[in-house]
DNA sequence: GGATCATGTCGTCAATTGACGACTAAATTT
DNA sequence: AAATTTAGTCGTCAATTGACGACATGATCC
């Protein structure tokens, strides 16, 4: 894996790049995305090139030579590392009703956090957000939509609930679950909140709390106007 | 304070600027920082001082009257804009035990959610808190501590619910509200969601799951190690 | 009506910053 | 080993960007 070709002329890394010497064209351009999700979750998407370039371990022109410009490689991190991790198993996963919802959630939600509710994934997200750049948040919301749904209903099922009609009653009542876990997310990798209560311990605490005050959540959602 | 010399010389600024021609010290003081915190809010923290300036209808140099750098005024906005909604009164409201307690939360986030969780309030908030750049949240964590103590020890009470003594577990017990209500409020203001369900609908059924769904979350918080 | 001071702008400087042409050097082929 | 292709760098350009000295303009006071 290591040319390490110690052909140190170059003046210029002063640091250890990536510690790798050439590498073929694919695998820089991966070397550099994978830094540049870092990067950008980092220093936000108004980070500078240049800075970008002294973390890859490269030179600021090299980053020219696979992306045509920085939104470009924005782009591209966005796609892989905010879209890209979304599994299409989870689906399955929770619709699969010979376990009991509370354990499918556990299940769903433990490795939701720890695969997209990183810090990365958060802080890019985000960011990404703020600036409103249009890197397709609909497929996400898309994605989204259809868990809540799925949620909602694997959930009254179990609780012999009868949902209401309106779609958007039904993924306000799943957001219920999905934003208070989203915002443990953000509570853990934003701000810095305490972490004496494992997560695995609060992700199951708010799941509970979803399940079993189900019916009366539903009910406090049929009324009013 | 304000002379208000009824010289109405001004109305000729020759441009949409802010409408006012020449203002005293504080006045324009305040108006800079008024369309400051619009402006970052929306552009982010490394929104051009030249852009803000036009924004204010002003000269880019005419900051720097008031401001000794870019940097200090951010404080500014962040002080008075992040931290200085935040009510005193609150905590009083949430309280006062001759009204249900739902019927206080309704009334608590209801104003919370109008006055703090807006638009311009969450995104300078999240933009400062991506840049990590240390404005004094230290001070907002103590104040959403002591509310997320008072709502949970406010519903135990009427619930008649024995809370559990570690004060972690006590402040992720409130968050499960708190968080979901934010979330709710990063959603309607950051990501396009819809906005079908009235929010004080969503508030209340928010508020509803927590408060009789509250003996199962506490119980779910007390089991596990 | 001019002196004086506060309000506000012009123009500029030095450092950044995205982008890229021209070049160097390592690998691969012939 | 020379030729060719590929990986990577140097140096620079034009546009930005924070900061500020010098100057202008309007209000207030004598």
């Amino acid at each position: 894996m290591e040319a390490r070709s110690a052909k140190l002329r170059n003046n210029k890394p002063s640091k250890d790049n990536g510690g790798e010497g050439r590498l073929p064209y694919e695998e820089r351009r991966e070397h550099i995305l994978q830094h540049a999700a870092e990067f950008f979750s980092e220093y936000g998407l108004t980070g500078q090139t240049r800075s970008l370039a002294a973390a890859c371990g490269v030179s600021q022109r090299l980053l020219y030579r696979f992306f045509p410009s920085k939104a470009a490689l924005l782009r591209e991190v966005y796609s892989e590392t905010i879209i890209g991790p979304f599994k299409a198993v989870w689906l399955a996963q929770l619709t699969d009703r010979s376990k009991p919802v509370e354990e499918r959630l556990n299940q769903f939600y433990r490795d939701y956090f720890r695969t997209i509710l990183t810090r990365k994934w958060l802080r890019l997200f985000l960011y990404a957000s703020l600036a409103e750049s249009e890197m397709a948040p609909d497929y996400i919301a898309a994605i989204i939509k259809d868990l809540m749904e799925t949620v909602s209903r694997e959930t009254a099922h179990e609780q012999r609930v009868d949902l209401p009609d309106d779609p958007a009653l039904l993924h306000e009542i799943g957001w219920t679950l999905h934003g208070a876990v989203s915002h443990f997310a953000i509570r853990r990798h934003l701000y810095k909140a305490s972490r004496e209560i494992s997560e695995d311990r609060v992700l199951a605490m708010h799941i509970a709390a979803f399940v079993h005050g189900f019916p009366s959540l539903v009910q406090g959602a049929g009324d009013g106007p």
